[in-house]
DNA sequence: TATCCTTACGGAATTCGTAAGCATG
DNA sequence: CATGCTTACGAATTCCGTAAGGATA
């Protein structure tokens, strides 16, 4: 048994039982991963894949049991790399941030800019994408720390925390009738044309089920994942936004109002999330603490030690 | 990085950083394992070992970090191998008890009869110890599943669990005075010559303590680590004898006679006990089911997969 | 001086890639 | 017939033991 191996394994099952591909992905070729795995399954005595012919279609029962610990073995092992890397006294490293837009473009900037200044060495990845794929990249360690307001739960891998609450508000262009009913309601919005995010993002859950609870059907004639374009087309004329309220600026959007809607839709918490088990090195917990103080110590040294994929 | 580095790295620690040892312990050379050593350093870029002059003689900050982690990848490994003979199907396999005097002679005979029946490919070690070195057998792994009344807790690796309660009793040869003394106190007990069991065995630190609590010094004239030693000497008019009740056998032991003392001396709970984040085979956990029916399902699940050294 | 770790060298074993073969959809 | 896994062979690398060297208690 070697880790390679195991790589093999696990690679396997996330690329679909497809060892061509595994062998791309991790600088191999495909007869070696071949074999490499039927070694493995000689060594342990049982088949992990099943097999269709001579494809792999699936993991089999013991395989399923074996892959759980296969994927502890390895986080551990990246582990060990990573404790040597904090005790080997450098500053430097990676922290590899997964979010959404609407975190990047405006929670994140003053953050990173105060974490920048901390650690000018480490090198800071921001990949941006949706709730689901932000939560698969963190479990799966592409990303070390994922912050996203939707779909963060659920997966007993990761380990979450909120950071912040917010509500969505109503913007429209200056000068709209809306800016004088007070006070707003759903049934006064839905009389217009709504420019908002997309499903799937920035809390537009919440956004439906308000509308939903109000007895009434909104004219949605738009939507788009981030504010800037929402902000862009209410510019435009075609409608009034629902946006994140952080993501107004009374000074770069000055042909814009903003009007509070707290009271309209629910609020929404913005929440960051880690591997469970992983550990991390001192900058990234650094990296937490400014962004999401509310996440205790204890929680966080909790989250690093269990294990329990 | 390899398995054998990080064996060598745990065996190292174990054999008190002497790696000779290490090296006759896991077959191999002692340049091998200096070197597969120096190698994994090298490659995490920290000492894991304090070292004077060219001796190791302890860990390094780091090295103890990653011990912790080492130590959980190497049973996750052996985990692997544990989990993959339990679907190749066969009933073969090892179960290794570690256990103390009074157990392996008065309570585990039935259980073990009644397992030897249902597993009988099965082959199981009984490894007679004293309960700190039960709790180290457990720990490290020579054993699966460690009985003892005493010392099996405070170790955060070891999860135990309850198996039944026993107290101590008075035996004395047949006719002796105190036979009709009703009822029975510490006070009437410590007029005679005391054969108990050595310190840190069976419970006998409930002894001393009732002892203690009723403000009388017993004169102990003998000590002894099992029952057959100490009723022996009862036998031949040394003293009184103090043993766990079933320990006597009215049919074995036709010359003594038992004097309850359920109402003297504090009860004990012999426990059982199992290496946290350890897979058990099928078999095991039948074992801990016939001998332990207390530790529930969910406890032992919880056992094998919690894994927070 | 005995114990214990390191370095140097050479052979053994393992690992891994290329090329060819064969099954699946 | 294109994709994908297997087998065969040979090269490269890694691993590991023996032998000699040097430090420590």
């Amino acid at each position: 048994m070697n880790f390679q191996q195991l790589r093999f394994v696990r690679e396997a099952v996330r690329r679909d039982f497809n060892l061509t591909e595994v062998a791309n992905a991790l600088y191999a070729t495909q007869p070696g991963v071949s074999r490499a795995i039927k070694e493995l399954e000689d060594e342990l005595g049982v088949e992990i894949f099943e097999r269709r012919g001579k494809r792999l279609t699936g993991l089999t029962e013991p395989g399923a049991a074996l892959l759980e610990v296969v994927e502890r073995v390895l986080l551990d092992t990246s582990n060990l790399r990573q404790i040597a890397a904090q005790f080997s006294g450098s500053d430097q490293g990676s922290l590899q941030l997964a979010t959404t837009h609407t975190q990047a473009r405006y929670a994140l900037p003053q953050v990173i800019k105060q974490f920048k200044a901390a650690y000018p060495k480490v090198h800071l990845g921001l990949h941006q994408a949706n709730p689901v794929q932000i939560a698969a990249m963190v479990i799966d360690g592409r990303a070390d720390i994922g912050i996203s307001t939707e779909a963060l739960d659920r997966f007993p891998e990761r380990i979450t925390s909120p950071c912040y609450d917010w509500h969505h508000s109503i913007i429209v262009p200056a000068g709209h009738p809306l800016e004088s009913v007070k006070p707003l309601t759903q049934e006064a919005i839905a009389e217009y044309p709504i420019i908002t995010y997309d499903e799937a993002f920035t809390g537009r859950s919440h956004i439906d089920e308000a509308f939903a609870a109000a007895g009434v059907a909104p004219d949605v004639v738009l939507t788009a994942i981030d504010a800037d374009v929402i902000k862009t087309y209410v510019d435009v004329g075609l409608g009034i936004g629902i946006i994140a309220s952080m993501a107004f600026d009374a000074t770069r959007d000055q042909t814009l109002r903003l009007l509070d809607g707290a009271h309209l839709f629910a609020s929404n918490t913005t929440r960051l999330a880690v591997r469970r088990g992983k550990f991390l090195r001192g900058y990234a917990l650094q990296f937490i603490r400014m962004f999401a103080p509310t996440m205790s110590e204890a929680e966080l040294t909790a989250a690093m030690r269990a294990n329990d994929p």
